[in-house]
DNA sequence: CCGCTTTACTAAACCGGTTTAGTTGACCAA
DNA sequence: TTGGTCAACTAAACCGGTTTAGTAAAGCGG
């Protein structure tokens, strides 16, 4: 690649390779004007770009984050890496993606992978199952910056949707609406705050418009097996649900797939709210109200936030939230 | 970060910092099996990992590629990523991540700080506005593969979908449903081999099946402007197309948002069927028939010819085609 | 005219590895 | 006894910058 080096510029300029250094870096105190014209002439002539290994290797940094996510391809992640990178950008670093495909093991290879590299920080949304292992890097000094997925264990670095609010302002928009039998489709919430804070926000909901917790409304669906109990005996339960609040994009997705199948109409017989936006749904058949999250702004600041932590090491962990919002669609009807 | 550094190692196991790079290198040629042992137990001992900046400077390459696509978050282009990202990971590269939002000048830009990171190479998807910039750094000897988009030019790296061929099945695929006339929706393609492509397949299904060329279906789309003419007054108008081809998908959601303004349905008034895959396409009031674009494939296809042309300098220049399909669905009605 | 400061530089060490060109001691054949 | 080979290492140069410590020359006050 690139031949000319710094020793090129001296020479041509008829200086050291210290002047020369000292003129890339912008430290003019001790250097007369012709000098600094030459070793801009002689920088131009040879078209000279300081090798960022070599300054790297000196500064003992990358100028480089690491991303860990799930998966990139998924409609909201896409839009976290968006405001990353170009928070990055802005600040000149650079940021490198790693996918788990949700496998706790390959969370763990490329947190290695990513401190082998030396990057100077990374950005996870972590499974839960690495956290002794993210300690340890953190108590080596590596800067770490969780997003979206809250565990329990020590406070830490952390910016993620205003969860328990966002749960309570959809659960509150169905009562309005008259429900009163919602059913709670999540993910297993035991240890993940996250999850659990947008039961507790279900759960205040209920409490403030006095309807009293229905645990056969509470669903699970794992993402191997999917859902616990099909949606369709759901409905035909006792439990009798007149509407869905599904706690992310795949679930609301797989819901879909099985009403369609069952010819469960929405919102006829039984509204839907979302968590996570949903690509394209202004053309669905029935569009879906939902709780819209702010993956760009959650990329930008988590970012911003590493940076902090990168460039000032004495920064006490912090917790940052982001507020979401109600799309209000067409798949939520009101009932008496 | 890590403190521990090969002097660190050569000490413990009492050799010298050679044998010691040699052990990690793999090379035990002359070493003693005790020797061996003891820079393996010292090596785990302290935790040893050795410094990449340290290796690149000397090797001269970084281990890392560039990648220049117009917005990550984009359906297909995310998957392009993804299979970029796999491939890379299976070779010990990494990928670096570059959007223009469809701007040649922030285009130039990425170009001139991946050059300046000196990545080992670069995949790109080119406006065509940069062209002479990406001939001087090939002429430099960064390699670089085009993909998705092919301009007019040199003989170049390149792989994309079989355009052609696909424009021709979807013809094909209307005509066979009854539809002589239809709409070929698209961008300016004078310059823009890819596009083109598409409208010789187009025309080579029309041929095929004898029936002429009216330049009145052949409708431009402009990403600033949106359509040259409305998709509502193309219809009314004395051209009266039963289809319509779309050739990219914000075209295809662009349409779908004015013919669901004019209440023009879909697929009763009118047929249509868009180049690249819709994203929740089963979930839509009429679920949109595409020819798909195999993004994943093309992200590690891509990746292989680069790193190829990084590990052989004497490559010459390929040109590889990946096939497409038609995914039927419920968007194009027989007519008679 | 001497010594001190200031200006304008430079030599050399350093970052943490890799690689090349030796070096050392044991063994062996002539 | 000597020279040659080979196994098992090591010293030092190198990658391309940054940084520290130092130096030569000019300017200046006393």
């Amino acid at each position: 690649m690139t031949k000319v080096k710094l020793v090129d510029v001296a020479q041509l300029a008829s200086v050291s390779k210290s002047t020369a250094s000292q003129f890339i870096n912008g430290r003019f105190d001790y250097m007369s004007k012709e000098t600094q014209e030459r070793i801009r002439a002689a920088i131009k002539e040879l078209d000279y770009v300081p090798n960022p290994i070599a300054r790297n290797l000196k500064a003992d940094k990358t100028k480089t984050i690491g991303v860990i996510v799930r998966d990139i391809t998924g409609f909201d992640t896409s839009h976290t890496i968006r405001g990353v990178d170009d928070f990055c950008k802005t600040c000149d670093y650079n940021a490198l993606i790693y996918n788990t495909d949700f496998d706790p093991e390959t969370e763990a290879k490329s947190l290695e992978a990513l401190y082998q590299l030396r990057v100077d920080g990374i950005i996870i949304v972590s499974s839960g199952g690495n956290n002794k292992l993210i300690s340890e890097y953190i108590n080596k000094g590596m800067p770490i910056v969780h997003f979206q997925l809250e565990h329990d264990g020590s406070e830490k670095n952390l910016i993620l949707s205003d969860y328990r609010q966002a749960a309570f302002d959809a659960t509150e928009y169905l009562i309005r609406l008259g429900h009163k039998k919602i059913c709670f489709v999540t993910q297993d919430f035991k240890n993940v705050k996250s999850r659990n804070d947008r039961y507790l926000g279900y759960l205040s909901a209920l409490e403030k418009h006095d309807i009293s917790l229905d645990k056969d409304l509470i669903q699970y669906w794992h993402r191997e097996t999917g859902f616990e109990h099909s949606p369709k005996s759901i409905i035909e339960s006792s439990a009798a649900p007149t509407a869905y609040f599904t706690q992310h994009l795949a679930i609301t997705t797989e819901l879909l797939t099985h009403l369609n199948q069952e010819k469960i109409s929405i919102p006829n017989d039984v509204s839907l709210i979302g968590f996570d936006e949903i690509p394209m749904a202004e053309f669905f058949k029935v569009p879906i109200t939902v709780v819209k999250q702010q993956p760009y702004i959650i990329g930008k600041e988590a970012t911003k936030l590493l940076l902090e932590n990168i460039n000032d090491k004495n920064k006490h962990a912090q917790k940052i939230m982001i507020s979401c919002s109600i799309i209000e669609r067409q798949s939520c009807k009101k009932v008496f």
